[in-house]
Order: C-alpha cells, then sequence, then structure tokens
DNA sequence: GTCTATATTCAGATAGAC
DNA sequence: GTCTATCTGAATATAGAC
C-alpha cells in the first residue's frame, strides 16, 4: 500500500499480482515446493518478468515479512485496562488468529526460507516475547476485573499455551482435519478451542461475552 | 533391529550408522536442507555406497517411519483403569514426548517428503484420532478416580490442547528458546508445561503425584 | 560392500531483444 | 515491463571398477 501504487504508465499491479499469488501457494504447499516457475505460471506472467519484480526468491518472502510486521506492529499496540479488557481480548484474539492463517507459511516455513538477518531474527524473538508477554497483561486485566479466577502463577504458562494453541492452529487443523484454506468456520473453531485452556476460569458472565463477540 | 543386524561376514553396522546419522541431521536441519552427500560425509563412507543401503532418500525416511510406528504402538498400548490412572498418565506422558522428540522432523517436515502412500496416510489420521482418544479415555479416569474435576464436555477440547502442546513442543522450544538438540531439561518442561493446562483441575494428591513421578 | 566417476534433473537466476 | 533463450549450480541417483 505504501509501495508505489500506479507507476508511472505501465504494470497493471503485476506486482500486487505476484504477491497475492505467492503468499496463497507458499501457505497452500510450503516455501520449497513452490517453484518460481509455478508462481509466474499462476499469475500468467513470463518467469523473466517475476524476476524483473523481484531480483531473488528471498525478496519475496522479505516483502511478505514487511506486511505481516505491519499486521503484528497494529495487534500489538491495543490498549488495555481492567475495564475494557473484555473488548480488547476479543480483538486481540481475532487479529491474531486472522494473522497467524493469513501469513501461515511465514510462521511454519522458517527453516526453509531461513533466517534473514541477524537483526530480524532478534526481531522475531522480541514479538514472540511481547506477545506472551501481552497476554499475561491481558490475564491480570481480566483477574483485576474479577472475570478470571487463576492464581498468578500460573499465568506465564498459560499464555505460552494460549500462543502455542493460536500459533500452530493452522498446522494443526491442516494435519488433523485436512484443512487447507483460511475459511470463517475454522476460523472460529479456533477461537473457540483456545478459550478452553481457560474457560472454566471464568465467569459465566465473561464465557457468554466471549462466545457472542470473539466467536459468533 | 527386526533388520538383520549382521548380515553374512560385511558391514560393520553401515546401515545402523546412516540410520542414526540422517536421524539426528534430519531433526536438526530438516528434510530438504539436510543432502545425501552431507549424511555419507557424517557417516564417512561414500556417497555410492549409502545408495546401495538406501535406494532412495525416502527409502530412509520409510525406515524411521517404522521405527516411530513400533514406538506409537507401545504407547498406545498403555492399560489404565480409575485405580492406576495417574501411573498410567505419567508413563504414557513421558512416552509420547521423548517420541515427538526422537522423530520430529517426521511430524515435522511431512509436506517436505511429502505423503508416501494413501494407506500411509490414513494410518498417521488414526494415530492422531487414538491418541486423543486415549486422552480423553485418560481424563474420564482422573475423573471417576476423584483426582480431577473438569466438566466432560471439556474433555475433547483438553484432550486436542494438550496433543498440541506436545507435539509442537519441539517446534515451539526452537522458535522461543532456541533450543535444538534432546535434552533432559527441556524435555521435563514440556511435561510441567503440559501440565499447566488441567493443573488447577488436579487435586493437590494428583498434582504432588505428577510433579513427583513424571517430571522429576 | 565400498569406491570413483558420471548422468540426470530441475530450480533459481541472467542477458538481451522487443 | 515483458518476453524468450540460456546459464549455473546443486542435489538425487546410476554405472561399473575394485
Amino acid at each position: 500500500m505504501t509501495k508505489r501504487a500506479k507507476p508511472g504508465l505501465a504494470a497493471p499491479g503485476t506486482k500486487e499480482r505476484i504477491l497475492a499469488a505467492s503468499l496463497r501457494l507458499f501457505n497452500e504447499h510450503g516455501y520449497d515446493a513452490v517453484t518460481t516457475a509455478r508462481i509466474s505460471e499462476e499469475v500468467g506472467i513470463s518467469e523473466g518478468n517475476l524476476w524483473y519484480h523481484f531480483r531473488t526468491k528471498r525478496d519475496l518472502v522479505r516483502a511478505h515479512q514487511l506486511a505481516l510486521f505491519v499486521l503484528i506492529d497494529r495487534r500489538l499496540a491495543i490498549q488495555s485496562t481492567p475495564e475494557t479488557v473484555l473488548e480488547a481480548y476479543a480483538l486481540f484474539n481475532r487479529m491474531v488468529f486472522e494473522e497467524v492463517w493469513t501469513y501461515q507459511f511465514l510462521y511454519r516455513d522458517q527453516a526453509e526460507y531461513g533466517r534473514t538477518s541477524p537483526e530480524l531474527e532478534e526481531r522475531v524473538h522480541r514479538i514472540y516475547e511481547m506477545t506472551t508477554t501481552m497476554l499475561v497483561r491481558f490475564f491480570r486485566h481480566m483477574i483485576k476485573a474479577g472475570q478470571l479466577d487463576m492464581p498468578d502463577d500460573e499465568l506465564t504458562a498459560l499464555a505460552d499455551n494460549v500462543w502455542m494453541v493460536i500459533r500452530y492452529w493452522p498446522s494443526f487443523l491442516r494435519e488433523t482435519r485436512r484443512v487447507v484454506k483460511l475459511d470463517k468456520a475454522a476460523l472460529n473453531a479456533g477461537i473457540r478451542h483456545h478459550f478452553a485452556l481457560f474457560n472454566t476460569h471464568l465467569t459465566p458472565a465473561a464465557r457468554t461475552f466471549f462466545a457472542k463477540k470473539a466467536y459468533a
């Protein structure tokens, strides 16, 4: 979006079409299994043209990564107080589930496309930490609001488990239910599923709230 | 083990050394990233020799798969009654954690080495189902024994979550803690971690039992 | 059973015309 | 910007001598 939308008088959004097609193919078949020949075929252009827009296959990954980071920054910026925590958590939850679905290949095939740079590696590591830290903060606010009943020393483990269920949900669905494409039912199933991690510790009111707001 | 231990007068266990080296390399670096050249170098033999023992790279995978299935059959055969469920669960738990560690590449790189056959694919699917079914049975026995307090309609979701934490534990450790090699501390951390999924629903006695028996 | 040398395949990437 | 033609390199696999 920030990158040239309509440059001069050429390109009917070829770059964007390459990005869309490659994202879909990478997610579905895996980074290594998708050849650049396959991508260009899917877009309906020649391979040479693809190389004009992205000088290496890694450059393609890089572009997707930057788009993912925008989503991540947005969901990490969500504010919460004990008064607003239920709303905030429902929002955060939906965003992060969509994010791991949309960019599942980036999460899943890291070993295949490899570490791009030390700074990037460091950034990914920070994201994981910030995510679980944020989850603990959410839970503390829920406890303060009287919506969650759980000992404080269990919260870190709970946050890790919540993040695991979210982050591996696409892989799990694929393996157990053979679901490959994003679809609203599968997304809601994941959200409902992850609430099972602390459902019994929520007040009936909070449970009803999430059932309505988070996976309606 | 069932396959010729010492054939005639040759082979100082070359086949076994290939299996051991390839398993280690696959687990550490991923199936695709490990070349046959690398494997033979690691074993200290020529590449031609490797092809003598395994006619394709897939044959290597197949051998590891068969070994994994032996482990799986063993852990699926564990019996349990309400009287013995705590012991049985501790045993099952340790076995399954070790299994996903030892053969992590088979769980993780399925997309890379591909589906071998429809029957195999079906078998893998059945294993997943039998595992979660078995977990639900364990939980029911714990409830009957008065060691676990949880509504029956939460058990399926709990079983799924438990299986997720176990199955993805090696990947999670690698991503968050950068742990690559199997090690007793990491294994115990996983077991302890997975108990956080239902710890607060266990009696103090059961909690103490697992703390001593399952991750001592 | 083990080696060396060679073949095959194919993905990622370049050059240059249009 | 887009195409066609071509190159390069690496990985799986084979052939045949020892």
